[in-house]
DNA sequence: ACCTGAACACCGTTCAAGT
DNA sequence: ACCTGAACACCGTTCAAGT
Protein backbone atom coordinates (compact mmCIF):
# COMPACT_ATOMS: atom_id res chain seq x y z
CA UNK A 1 0.00 0.00 0.00
CA UNK A 2 1.60 3.05 -1.12
CA UNK A 3 -0.14 5.37 0.67
CA UNK A 4 0.90 3.97 3.91
CA UNK A 5 -0.72 4.86 7.08
CA UNK A 6 -0.59 8.42 9.04
CA UNK A 7 -0.09 7.90 12.91
CA UNK A 8 -1.38 10.74 14.37
CA UNK A 9 -4.24 13.13 12.41
CA UNK A 10 -5.42 15.01 15.28
CA UNK A 11 -6.60 13.80 18.24
CA UNK A 12 -6.49 10.41 19.79
CA UNK A 13 -4.01 9.15 17.08
CA UNK A 14 -6.87 8.75 14.94
CA UNK A 15 -10.64 9.95 14.66
CA UNK A 16 -11.55 7.15 12.93
CA UNK A 17 -10.86 4.32 15.65
CA UNK A 18 -11.58 7.00 18.38
CA UNK A 19 -15.19 6.78 16.72
CA UNK A 20 -15.24 3.49 16.74
CA UNK A 21 -14.58 2.97 20.66
CA UNK A 22 -16.76 5.62 21.44
CA UNK A 23 -19.43 4.35 19.26
CA UNK A 24 -19.15 1.13 21.07
CA UNK A 25 -19.19 2.91 24.55
CA UNK A 26 -22.55 4.75 23.30
CA UNK A 27 -24.03 1.80 22.42
CA UNK A 28 -23.73 -0.21 25.80
CA UNK A 29 -24.47 2.64 27.62
CA UNK A 30 -27.53 4.34 25.80
CA UNK A 31 -29.09 1.50 23.97
CA UNK A 32 -29.63 1.08 20.05
CA UNK A 33 -32.33 3.78 19.88
CA UNK A 34 -29.18 6.09 21.86
CA UNK A 35 -26.75 5.22 18.92
CA UNK A 36 -27.05 9.03 17.01
CA UNK A 37 -24.32 10.09 15.03
CA UNK A 38 -24.02 13.04 16.97
CA UNK A 39 -24.22 10.76 20.15
CA UNK A 40 -21.09 9.36 19.23
CA UNK A 41 -19.69 12.58 18.07
CA UNK A 42 -20.35 14.03 21.47
CA UNK A 43 -18.11 10.98 23.11
CA UNK A 44 -15.17 11.69 21.35
CA UNK A 45 -15.15 15.34 21.46
CA UNK A 46 -15.61 16.48 18.31
CA UNK A 47 -18.47 18.56 16.71
CA UNK A 48 -20.90 16.63 14.73
CA UNK A 49 -19.81 17.05 11.14
CA UNK A 50 -16.30 15.76 11.86
CA UNK A 51 -17.53 11.75 11.36
CA UNK A 52 -18.15 12.83 7.80
CA UNK A 53 -14.35 12.75 7.28
CA UNK A 54 -14.21 9.55 8.39
CA UNK A 55 -17.06 7.37 7.64
CA UNK A 56 -18.98 8.19 4.50
CA UNK A 57 -22.83 8.56 6.45
CA UNK A 58 -23.97 6.63 9.61
CA UNK A 59 -24.99 2.91 8.34
CA UNK A 60 -20.96 2.99 7.23
CA UNK A 61 -19.95 3.53 11.02
CA UNK A 62 -22.57 1.30 12.17
CA UNK A 63 -21.25 -1.28 9.45
CA UNK A 64 -17.14 -0.83 11.01
CA UNK A 65 -18.59 -1.81 14.26
CA UNK A 66 -20.48 -4.73 13.24
CA UNK A 67 -17.40 -6.19 11.25
CA UNK A 68 -15.70 -5.74 14.40
CA UNK A 69 -18.00 -8.03 16.44
CA UNK A 70 -17.42 -10.74 13.98
CA UNK A 71 -13.29 -10.26 14.25
CA UNK A 72 -14.14 -10.34 18.10
CA UNK A 73 -16.78 -13.34 17.89
CA UNK A 74 -13.88 -15.31 15.85
CA UNK A 75 -11.59 -14.58 18.26
CA UNK A 76 -13.19 -16.09 20.92
CA UNK A 77 -14.26 -18.76 19.34
CA UNK A 78 -10.87 -19.37 18.27
CA UNK A 79 -9.54 -18.98 22.00
CA UNK A 80 -11.66 -22.16 23.13
CA UNK A 81 -11.08 -24.31 20.57
CA UNK A 82 -7.74 -23.62 18.55
CA UNK A 83 -4.90 -26.08 19.73
CA UNK A 84 -6.78 -27.36 22.61
CA UNK A 85 -6.75 -30.87 23.45
CA UNK A 86 -9.98 -31.49 22.52
CA UNK A 87 -11.67 -34.12 20.17
CA UNK A 88 -14.18 -32.33 17.61
CA UNK A 89 -17.61 -33.27 19.27
CA UNK A 90 -16.13 -31.51 22.68
CA UNK A 91 -14.81 -28.66 20.51
CA UNK A 92 -18.26 -27.92 18.79
CA UNK A 93 -19.93 -27.78 22.35
CA UNK A 94 -17.09 -25.50 23.74
CA UNK A 95 -17.78 -23.20 20.41
CA UNK A 96 -21.24 -23.38 21.11
CA UNK A 97 -21.11 -22.28 24.44
CA UNK A 98 -18.90 -19.42 23.12
CA UNK A 99 -20.69 -18.34 20.89
CA UNK A 100 -24.08 -17.97 22.77
CA UNK A 101 -21.78 -16.32 25.78
CA UNK A 102 -20.62 -13.90 23.60
CA UNK A 103 -24.00 -13.27 22.25
CA UNK A 104 -25.35 -12.28 25.74
CA UNK A 105 -22.59 -10.33 26.72
CA UNK A 106 -22.87 -7.94 23.92
CA UNK A 107 -26.11 -8.28 23.08
CA UNK A 108 -26.53 -4.69 20.90
CA UNK A 109 -23.69 -5.30 19.32
CA UNK A 110 -24.96 -8.77 18.43
CA UNK A 111 -28.22 -7.31 16.87
CA UNK A 112 -26.34 -4.44 15.32
CA UNK A 113 -23.81 -7.74 13.18
CA UNK A 114 -27.10 -9.25 12.07
CA UNK A 115 -29.14 -6.96 11.36
CA UNK A 116 -28.56 -5.20 8.21
CA UNK A 117 -27.78 -7.56 4.36
CA UNK A 118 -23.96 -9.12 5.42
CA UNK A 119 -21.47 -10.39 3.62
CA UNK A 120 -22.25 -14.64 2.64
CA UNK A 121 -21.77 -16.65 5.51
CA UNK A 122 -18.28 -18.33 3.92
CA UNK A 123 -16.97 -14.82 4.69
CA UNK A 124 -17.15 -15.17 8.47
CA UNK A 125 -14.13 -15.98 10.57
CA UNK A 126 -15.98 -18.17 13.26
CA UNK A 127 -18.14 -20.22 10.25
CA UNK A 128 -14.97 -21.49 8.80
CA UNK A 129 -13.53 -21.93 12.36
CA UNK A 130 -17.00 -24.56 12.91
CA UNK A 131 -16.22 -26.22 9.41
CA UNK A 132 -13.02 -26.96 10.61
CA UNK A 133 -14.27 -28.66 13.19
CA UNK A 134 -16.53 -30.49 11.00
CA UNK A 135 -14.07 -31.68 8.75
CA UNK A 136 -11.78 -33.11 11.59
CA UNK A 137 -14.67 -35.31 12.87
CA UNK A 138 -15.75 -36.04 9.17
CA UNK A 139 -11.78 -37.46 8.44
CA UNK A 140 -11.51 -39.13 11.42
CA UNK A 141 -14.77 -41.07 11.27
CA UNK A 142 -16.40 -39.88 13.65
CA UNK A 143 -18.83 -37.79 11.84
CA UNK A 144 -21.41 -39.12 9.34
CA UNK A 145 -20.37 -38.96 5.92
CA UNK A 146 -22.08 -35.55 4.62
CA UNK A 147 -20.86 -32.76 2.94
CA UNK A 148 -19.04 -31.09 6.26
CA UNK A 149 -21.13 -27.59 4.73
CA UNK A 150 -24.20 -29.48 5.53
CA UNK A 151 -22.98 -30.19 8.84
CA UNK A 152 -21.51 -26.86 9.81
CA UNK A 153 -24.80 -25.54 8.32
CA UNK A 154 -26.80 -27.48 10.99
CA UNK A 155 -24.34 -26.71 13.78
CA UNK A 156 -24.30 -22.82 13.17
CA UNK A 157 -28.24 -22.76 12.40
CA UNK A 158 -28.53 -24.11 16.15
CA UNK A 159 -26.20 -21.97 17.91
CA UNK A 160 -26.98 -18.87 16.08
CA UNK A 161 -30.94 -19.79 17.01
CA UNK A 162 -30.20 -20.10 20.92
CA UNK A 163 -27.64 -17.42 20.67
CA UNK A 164 -30.53 -15.14 19.02
CA UNK A 165 -33.21 -16.13 21.32
CA UNK A 166 -31.40 -15.70 24.31
CA UNK A 167 -30.48 -12.13 23.03
CA UNK A 168 -34.31 -11.37 22.65
CA UNK A 169 -34.56 -13.20 26.23
CA UNK A 170 -36.80 -15.45 25.03
CA UNK A 171 -35.47 -18.22 26.75
CA UNK A 172 -36.65 -17.91 29.92
CA UNK A 173 -33.61 -19.65 32.02
CA UNK A 174 -34.67 -19.33 35.32
CA UNK A 175 -33.21 -15.81 37.01
CA UNK A 176 -30.71 -15.54 33.96
CA UNK A 177 -28.20 -16.85 35.28
CA UNK A 178 -25.14 -17.77 33.87
CA UNK A 179 -25.00 -21.53 35.06
CA UNK A 180 -28.32 -22.16 33.63
CA UNK A 181 -27.99 -20.68 30.05
CA UNK A 182 -24.37 -22.70 29.26
CA UNK A 183 -26.59 -26.04 30.88
CA UNK A 184 -28.74 -25.29 28.36
CA UNK A 185 -26.47 -24.67 25.46
CA UNK A 186 -24.65 -27.40 26.63
CA UNK A 187 -27.61 -29.75 25.80
CA UNK A 188 -28.62 -28.29 23.08
CA UNK A 189 -25.19 -28.59 21.41
CA UNK A 190 -25.22 -32.33 22.53
CA UNK A 191 -28.57 -33.03 21.07
CA UNK A 192 -26.96 -31.49 17.57
CA UNK A 193 -23.88 -33.61 17.96
CA UNK A 194 -26.32 -36.61 18.52
CA UNK A 195 -27.21 -36.35 15.04
CA UNK A 196 -23.93 -35.52 13.89
CA UNK A 197 -22.13 -38.49 15.08
CA UNK A 198 -22.12 -41.83 13.52
CA UNK B 1 -67.18 -7.29 28.15
CA UNK B 2 -69.37 -4.11 29.15
CA UNK B 3 -67.58 -1.43 27.40
CA UNK B 4 -68.39 -3.02 24.19
CA UNK B 5 -66.49 -2.24 20.86
CA UNK B 6 -67.87 0.73 19.52
CA UNK B 7 -67.20 0.80 15.97
CA UNK B 8 -67.29 4.13 13.97
CA UNK B 9 -65.24 6.82 16.07
CA UNK B 10 -63.92 8.38 13.93
CA UNK B 11 -62.17 7.45 10.63
CA UNK B 12 -61.75 3.88 9.16
CA UNK B 13 -63.70 2.43 12.05
CA UNK B 14 -60.90 2.94 14.66
CA UNK B 15 -57.80 4.54 14.08
CA UNK B 16 -55.90 2.03 16.24
CA UNK B 17 -56.38 -0.67 13.51
CA UNK B 18 -55.81 1.81 10.98
CA UNK B 19 -52.91 3.06 12.63
CA UNK B 20 -51.52 -0.75 12.68
CA UNK B 21 -52.34 -1.18 8.97
CA UNK B 22 -50.64 1.63 8.07
CA UNK B 23 -47.36 0.96 10.27
CA UNK B 24 -47.40 -2.66 8.56
CA UNK B 25 -47.48 -0.75 4.73
CA UNK B 26 -44.85 2.12 5.89
CA UNK B 27 -42.49 -1.06 7.19
CA UNK B 28 -42.46 -2.77 4.24
CA UNK B 29 -42.25 0.02 1.69
CA UNK B 30 -39.96 2.31 3.52
CA UNK B 31 -37.93 0.29 5.27
CA UNK B 32 -37.00 -0.21 9.11
CA UNK B 33 -35.87 3.48 9.27
CA UNK B 34 -38.50 4.71 7.54
CA UNK B 35 -40.73 3.46 10.30
CA UNK B 36 -41.66 6.60 12.00
CA UNK B 37 -44.62 7.74 14.04
CA UNK B 38 -45.11 10.70 12.05
CA UNK B 39 -45.06 8.85 8.76
CA UNK B 40 -47.65 5.94 10.10
CA UNK B 41 -49.78 9.16 11.26
CA UNK B 42 -49.51 10.53 7.60
CA UNK B 43 -49.74 6.74 6.00
CA UNK B 44 -53.17 6.73 8.13
CA UNK B 45 -54.20 10.54 7.22
CA UNK B 46 -54.31 11.50 10.60
CA UNK B 47 -52.21 14.48 12.56
CA UNK B 48 -48.49 13.49 14.00
CA UNK B 49 -50.00 13.45 17.74
CA UNK B 50 -53.11 11.11 16.70
CA UNK B 51 -51.68 8.40 17.25
CA UNK B 52 -50.78 9.49 21.21
CA UNK B 53 -54.75 9.14 21.48
CA UNK B 54 -54.34 4.61 20.93
CA UNK B 55 -50.60 3.88 21.67
CA UNK B 56 -48.54 5.35 24.30
CA UNK B 57 -45.32 5.88 22.60
CA UNK B 58 -43.61 4.57 19.81
CA UNK B 59 -42.47 1.15 21.09
CA UNK B 60 -45.99 0.43 21.58
CA UNK B 61 -47.35 0.87 18.54
CA UNK B 62 -44.20 -1.24 17.49
CA UNK B 63 -44.97 -3.89 20.44
CA UNK B 64 -48.35 -4.54 18.94
CA UNK B 65 -47.14 -4.88 15.34
CA UNK B 66 -44.65 -7.20 16.80
CA UNK B 67 -47.55 -9.66 18.44
CA UNK B 68 -49.76 -8.95 15.25
CA UNK B 69 -46.47 -11.12 13.36
CA UNK B 70 -46.41 -13.54 15.43
CA UNK B 71 -50.46 -14.38 15.21
CA UNK B 72 -49.84 -14.30 11.82
CA UNK B 73 -46.64 -16.86 11.98
CA UNK B 74 -48.23 -19.01 14.44
CA UNK B 75 -51.54 -18.92 11.47
CA UNK B 76 -48.86 -20.04 8.94
CA UNK B 77 -47.66 -22.91 10.54
CA UNK B 78 -50.99 -23.86 11.51
CA UNK B 79 -52.17 -24.27 7.90
CA UNK B 80 -49.28 -26.78 7.62
CA UNK B 81 -49.53 -29.04 10.36
CA UNK B 82 -52.76 -28.93 11.96
CA UNK B 83 -55.27 -31.44 10.63
CA UNK B 84 -52.84 -32.69 8.35
CA UNK B 85 -52.61 -36.88 7.47
CA UNK B 86 -48.37 -36.31 8.30
CA UNK B 87 -46.54 -37.83 10.83
CA UNK B 88 -44.98 -35.80 13.31
CA UNK B 89 -41.53 -35.97 11.23
CA UNK B 90 -43.43 -34.92 8.27
CA UNK B 91 -44.65 -32.03 10.12
CA UNK B 92 -41.75 -31.08 11.55
CA UNK B 93 -40.26 -30.39 7.95
CA UNK B 94 -43.31 -28.82 7.14
CA UNK B 95 -43.29 -26.42 10.11
CA UNK B 96 -39.86 -25.62 9.70
CA UNK B 97 -40.27 -24.40 5.71
CA UNK B 98 -43.15 -22.22 6.74
CA UNK B 99 -41.08 -20.68 9.56
CA UNK B 100 -38.40 -19.69 7.31
CA UNK B 101 -41.23 -18.80 4.44
CA UNK B 102 -42.45 -15.92 6.90
CA UNK B 103 -39.25 -14.70 7.97
CA UNK B 104 -38.02 -14.34 4.30
CA UNK B 105 -42.02 -13.07 3.15
CA UNK B 106 -41.55 -10.79 5.89
CA UNK B 107 -38.11 -10.01 6.89
CA UNK B 108 -38.77 -6.70 8.24
CA UNK B 109 -41.84 -7.89 10.82
CA UNK B 110 -39.58 -10.42 11.22
CA UNK B 111 -36.70 -8.29 12.33
CA UNK B 112 -39.27 -6.55 14.58
CA UNK B 113 -40.17 -9.67 16.11
CA UNK B 114 -37.24 -11.06 17.94
CA UNK B 115 -35.51 -7.56 18.14
CA UNK B 116 -37.07 -6.56 21.48
CA UNK B 117 -37.21 -7.86 24.92
CA UNK B 118 -40.72 -10.40 24.41
CA UNK B 119 -42.77 -12.74 26.04
CA UNK B 120 -40.91 -16.14 27.15
CA UNK B 121 -40.76 -18.86 24.61
CA UNK B 122 -43.89 -20.79 26.20
CA UNK B 123 -46.05 -17.98 25.52
CA UNK B 124 -45.10 -17.71 21.65
CA UNK B 125 -48.07 -19.81 19.56
CA UNK B 126 -45.82 -21.19 17.44
CA UNK B 127 -43.87 -23.11 19.95
CA UNK B 128 -46.82 -24.61 21.09
CA UNK B 129 -47.30 -26.09 17.78
CA UNK B 130 -44.16 -27.30 17.68
CA UNK B 131 -44.03 -28.76 21.23
CA UNK B 132 -47.72 -30.71 20.01
CA UNK B 133 -45.62 -32.14 16.94
CA UNK B 134 -42.78 -33.49 19.42
CA UNK B 135 -44.86 -35.36 22.01
CA UNK B 136 -46.68 -36.77 19.43
CA UNK B 137 -43.78 -38.11 18.13
CA UNK B 138 -42.46 -39.17 21.58
CA UNK B 139 -45.84 -41.38 22.35
CA UNK B 140 -46.32 -43.26 19.40
CA UNK B 141 -42.19 -44.31 20.09
CA UNK B 142 -40.44 -42.79 17.29
CA UNK B 143 -38.91 -39.86 18.61
CA UNK B 144 -36.00 -40.55 21.45
CA UNK B 145 -37.44 -40.50 25.16
CA UNK B 146 -36.38 -37.20 26.09
CA UNK B 147 -38.18 -34.12 27.51
CA UNK B 148 -40.15 -33.10 24.79
CA UNK B 149 -39.06 -29.35 25.59
CA UNK B 150 -35.66 -30.71 25.05
CA UNK B 151 -35.99 -31.35 22.04
CA UNK B 152 -38.84 -29.10 20.93
CA UNK B 153 -36.03 -26.44 21.85
CA UNK B 154 -33.29 -28.09 19.56
CA UNK B 155 -35.66 -27.87 16.62
CA UNK B 156 -37.33 -24.10 17.16
CA UNK B 157 -33.25 -23.66 17.70
CA UNK B 158 -32.53 -24.60 14.43
CA UNK B 159 -35.47 -23.31 12.37
CA UNK B 160 -34.71 -19.83 14.34
CA UNK B 161 -31.32 -20.00 13.32
CA UNK B 162 -31.98 -20.23 9.68
CA UNK B 163 -34.98 -18.27 9.64
CA UNK B 164 -32.35 -15.52 10.97
CA UNK B 165 -29.48 -16.21 9.20
CA UNK B 166 -31.70 -16.22 5.57
CA UNK B 167 -33.43 -12.72 6.43
CA UNK B 168 -29.85 -11.21 7.47
CA UNK B 169 -28.90 -12.71 3.91
CA UNK B 170 -25.90 -14.89 4.81
CA UNK B 171 -27.16 -17.72 3.53
CA UNK B 172 -25.97 -17.28 0.09
CA UNK B 173 -28.87 -19.23 -1.58
CA UNK B 174 -27.72 -18.90 -5.14
CA UNK B 175 -29.61 -16.16 -6.56
CA UNK B 176 -32.19 -16.60 -4.00
CA UNK B 177 -34.93 -18.15 -5.60
CA UNK B 178 -37.23 -19.79 -3.24
CA UNK B 179 -36.63 -23.46 -4.59
CA UNK B 180 -33.13 -23.37 -2.98
CA UNK B 181 -33.73 -22.08 -0.01
CA UNK B 182 -36.89 -24.85 0.80
CA UNK B 183 -34.14 -27.36 -0.15
CA UNK B 184 -31.79 -26.30 2.39
CA UNK B 185 -34.49 -25.71 4.89
CA UNK B 186 -35.92 -29.24 4.11
CA UNK B 187 -31.66 -31.13 4.76
CA UNK B 188 -31.43 -28.87 7.69
CA UNK B 189 -34.47 -30.09 9.39
CA UNK B 190 -34.06 -33.83 7.73
CA UNK B 191 -30.46 -33.92 9.61
CA UNK B 192 -32.31 -32.26 12.92
CA UNK B 193 -34.70 -34.74 12.74
CA UNK B 194 -32.24 -37.47 12.55
CA UNK B 195 -30.72 -36.37 15.87
CA UNK B 196 -34.40 -36.19 17.77
CA UNK B 197 -35.81 -39.69 16.18
CA UNK B 198 -34.80 -42.82 17.85
C1' DA C 1 -63.87 11.91 23.59
C1' DC C 2 -60.92 12.61 19.97
C1' DC C 3 -58.04 15.24 17.05
C1' DT C 4 -55.01 19.44 15.66
C1' DG C 5 -51.09 22.85 15.63
C1' DA C 6 -47.48 24.86 17.75
C1' DA C 7 -43.55 24.05 20.42
C1' DC C 8 -39.25 21.72 22.25
C1' DA C 9 -35.31 19.04 22.11
C1' DC C 10 -33.45 16.07 19.42
C1' DC C 11 -31.76 13.67 14.69
C1' DG C 12 -28.80 12.87 9.82
C1' DT C 13 -26.67 15.30 6.33
C1' DT C 14 -24.62 19.15 3.71
C1' DC C 15 -21.70 23.00 2.96
C1' DA C 16 -19.38 27.26 3.27
C1' DA C 17 -15.94 28.81 6.20
C1' DG C 18 -12.05 28.58 9.23
C1' DT C 19 -7.00 26.86 10.67
C1' DA D 1 -6.17 18.02 5.16
C1' DC D 2 -9.22 18.20 8.80
C1' DC D 3 -12.61 20.22 11.64
C1' DT D 4 -16.45 23.71 12.90
C1' DG D 5 -21.06 26.17 12.84
C1' DA D 6 -25.02 27.23 10.66
C1' DA D 7 -28.65 25.48 8.07
C1' DC D 8 -32.30 22.18 6.35
C1' DA D 9 -35.57 18.69 6.65
C1' DC D 10 -36.73 15.50 9.45
C1' DC D 11 -37.85 12.98 14.29
C1' DG D 12 -40.61 11.74 19.20
C1' DT D 13 -43.25 13.78 22.58
C1' DT D 14 -46.12 17.15 25.03
C1' DC D 15 -49.85 20.28 25.63
C1' DA D 16 -53.06 23.92 25.13
C1' DA D 17 -56.72 24.56 22.16
C1' DG D 18 -60.44 23.35 19.15
C1' DT D 19 -64.94 20.50 17.76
Amino acid sequence: MPSGQVVGGYHHGDLGNALLEAAGRVLVEKGPSGLSLRAVARAAGVSHAAPYRHFRDKAALLRALSQAGFERLGTAISAVVVAKPYGPEQKLIEASVAYVEFSVQYPEITQLMFAGTLEPLEQVAAYELLLAIIREGVEQGSFRERPPQELALVAWTSMHGLAMLAVAGLLAVDGDDERSLQELVRAVARNVIYGIVK
